[in-house]
DNA sequence: TCCTATTTGTGACCTTGTCACAGATTGGAT
DNA sequence: ATCCAATCTGTGACAAGGTCACAAATAGGA
């Protein structure tokens, strides 16, 4: 599996500190899964699914109560390295977390018990995966000030520039169920906003998607 | 000062990976310093502080918004180590927090720059400090799941469980100004929740403290 | 063309935060 | 002892956003 070899060597930046041995070991427990849009690949009850890299769609990794409310906390693309998904193998990681295939989905999938194996005996493999539980921090961190300190217009048109930046173009095909979804917010209160937004001109609305038709205007509110 | 040294071993579980010349360096870049209660000892703006230790006393770290909203993340006690204040030396850490002492406290601060030419060199050091990190994203995600997913009087009740297991006793010494900060909520909220409380018998109230005076029924609140 | 599922729109109500005070308590200073 | 000023606590009116219970509009398939 060459390609395999070649994804992995550029995401894991410990590769070249690892023996052949090491090497070989986590190639033979490595494979490339395939998950459908909405399916769920880790949750607090399902065994540790192991380090995951993205090397086709989207997963969204998100809080959820126990009441079933969910608060996203970042999502991943195209070569993001998800390590929050084998939050067994770090015992400093005492907290769960959901995550979600947004569209369908390729992964590499490293095997849980065979990169813990590696990383007790291997300290840049170990550090590897804390360095990147800090990146998510980060992440979250972000997540939680928006969440917290920003108000409702804010954030959405924080959102809605985000995506267009990341997509290209100026349409984003996205219900507001969704939207609420990734901001942590109400469904209602993003359907109320956007039509506020709508009636200042700054976005045309249609089922299933949002055309934002001024994008000064929604800087503005940035 | 052979007392440094002792401390610094048992908090820093590198120090037997360490050379002499490491040790010593460190060492030499250590020092002890008070901080009176209510002062800031980390914040965005200031130089980075460095790696610090609690001798005694207690740290706050929180978040803070551009309009001077607080939300505290953490709280840190005795013995305990603090990564970022030093969030300088971890290039994964891409956020800022905020420190005060939330009482008279003595420290152990290791010098940001030192600390951070040993962690380069020294993957042992490096990986301590993002496990450490990782243990504050831990701490951070269980204040969001309270915040974002818990009623204010649920959060309450757990809030002055936590006080009184941790003190011992059943008195707690705080305004509910004070209360309000750890929580990340509004001081009269605060006020209005006490009385309710205050009103079903479960605490009693005097300016600037709460005596828990059936915790029974607060667990049940729980 | 019709049927059904999905998406969007709307109003009433709840919780919590915000603001603007007023009243109570406390610890000095005289 | 008395008064003063600072701090703490209490309260009401209002705003933002979440929750609930629907109704209306819109797509896709059969």
């Amino acid at each position: 599996m060459p390609e395999i070899e070649s994804i992995l060597r550029r995401r894991f930046s410990f590769w070249d500190r690892l023996s052949d041995r090491e090497r070989q070991r986590i190639l033979d427990h490595t494979a490339a899964v395939f998950f459908p849009k909405g399916s769920n690949l880790h949750s607090a009850e399902s065994k540790c699914a192991g380090v995951v890299v993205v090397k086709r769609g989207e997963l969204r990794v998100y809080m959820l109560s126990e009441e079933g409310k969910e608060i996203t906390l970042y999502r991943l693309y195209e070569n993001d390295v998800c390590i929050l998904s084998a939050s067994c193998v770090l015992q400093h990681v005492t907290f769960d977390v959901n995550i979600d295939a947004e569209c369908d989905t390729e992964l590499l999938v490293v095997n849980a018990a065979v990169f813990s194996e590696i990383a007790e005996k291997n300290v840049y493999v170990e550090c590897f995966s804390y360095k990147l539980a800090t990146d998510r921090f980060s992440d979250v961190m972000w997540a939680m000030q928006q969440i917290l300190f920003m108000s409702f217009d804010r954030r959405l048109a924080i959102f809605l520039a985000d995506e267009i930046a990341k997509n290209g173009g100026d349409t984003i095909r996205m219900t507001h169920e969704q939207v609420a979804k990734y901001m942590g917010g109400a469904r209602e209160v993003v359907t109320r906003m956007l039509n506020y937004f709508a009636n200042e001109g700054i976005v045309a609305l249609s089922r299933g998607t949002i055309r934002v038709v001024d994008k000064k205007k929604l800087k503005r509110l940035l």
